[in-house]
DNA sequence: AAAAACCTCACCCGATTGTGGTATATATCA
DNA sequence: TGATATATACCACAATCGGGTGAGGTTTTT
């Protein structure tokens, strides 16, 4: 197996030294570089190119939340995994926004470092149950809507509003369901009736936010 | 403290009874029930009303996917725990997507059942971490498409895209933006050219799928 | 058999939008 | 200092769309 490479930010010099002998120490570990700040951020990995980046949240000048954005910009194959002190879930939460594969806090254990960083690397992102939680939920309100209001279309409507979504016009859509553009106005009159909008972009926007059709 | 409530779903019998006898022996947890099958799910909810399910995933009859379902449209604020002999991601990631707080497996220690059980009502999400990862991915790409196509729009034409996706018409917009509808026809002129579209419709679907803007 | 949905098509009118111009003011950059 | 980008604004014409109305047809339900 290969060497697992790893870059660190961290602006508390114990901390990070402590941590740059950890992973040195460590079998099938390197770190390739352990820095007090974000300044010259893509430079160091483009210099190191590590697997996986340790990133401190809180840091002076630019913060972890912009340093992952940054990374995962340039380098997007790079895993990020975030470190922290407190249990700030707002923070966390947005670093995981931003591009973090994963977060662990300070005080977790040498091994249990060691253990994240390779779950990272692996394709994993450890995460403690609260941070999950939240994500879950964005998530499942994101997949599934639960129960999304019921408008009644009709399968003909639905297939209007399917075509009308790709940006067709009335016209093309008349075409591509083999009718009249009249026909085709018809029943947008009606989906407009039953979505409460007035325009064709109301209705566009309404289907796409909703995931109706 | 309250106690917490627990059912369990489990067609394993040894294992049932013993998470019957480990959740009603430790302090702070009661054991409402412990069935084979969901045949009688939502009756047997409705009479225990537990805080937390602890799901099979496997099982005959109503699998734990359909029962998560189930559940979740019955009683939404039961937490859900799956748990799984093997480590399913597509599995889990389904019981997930169909409304499980969190999920583990069943060669997780005693101590370790507990530990979930109450991150779970706690408001955590127990997981590991390559499903935390196949969530993430998934929720990365819902809130930002990573690297989406840079279609170099200044900031006054993403804000005038902003109220079109609302569904506004121009006239309002130029209203919103506290501007003329002729220069917001200017803009959009120049925003089509720039993505490539030739009618709002499509301008509104393009922006709601790339999440642009 | 009557009622209710659904799909179909057409015409009118006024409002909105698409397209192609032109033009000024500002700010930033080279 | 000239070039470029941005925001602003207006005009005209053709095309499309929103709203209203009416009216055939089929299929399913009652």
């Amino acid at each position: 197996m290969n060497q697992v490479k790893v870059t660190i930010f961290e602006d508390n010099k114990h901390l990070r030294e402590s941590l740059f002998y950890l992973i040195n120490g460590t079998e099938g570990f390197t770190c390739a570089g352990a820095y007090p700040d974000c300044n010259d951020l893509l430079f160091q990995l483009k210099k190191s190119l590590p697997n996986v980046v340790l990133m401190d949240i809180e840091m002076p000048g630019i913060n972890g939340i912009e340093a992952v954005k940054l990374i995962k910009q340039h380098f997007p194959a790079i895993q990020v995994l975030m470190q922290t002190v407190f249990h700030d879930d707002n923070n966390i939460f947005n670093a995981i926004c931003a591009g973090a594969s994963g977060y662990i806090l300070k005080t977790t254990s040498p091994a249990g470092y060691v253990e994240a960083i390779k779950d990272v690397y692996n394709g994993g992102s450890p995460m403690t149950g609260s941070i999950a939680r939240r994500v879950l939920e964005l998530f499942q309100r994101n997949i599934s809507p639960a129960a999304s209001t019921d408008y009644q279309l009709t399968p003909k409507e639905k297939e209007i509003l399917q075509q009308l979504v790709k940006g067709k016009s009335f016209k093309m859509i008349a075409d591509a369901i083999g009718s009249t553009y009249e026909t085709v106005r018809t029943h947008m009159k009606n989906i407009y009736a039953k979505l409460h909008v007035n325009s064709n972009t109301e209705a566009v926007s309404k289907v796409l936010h909703e995931k109706i059709v």
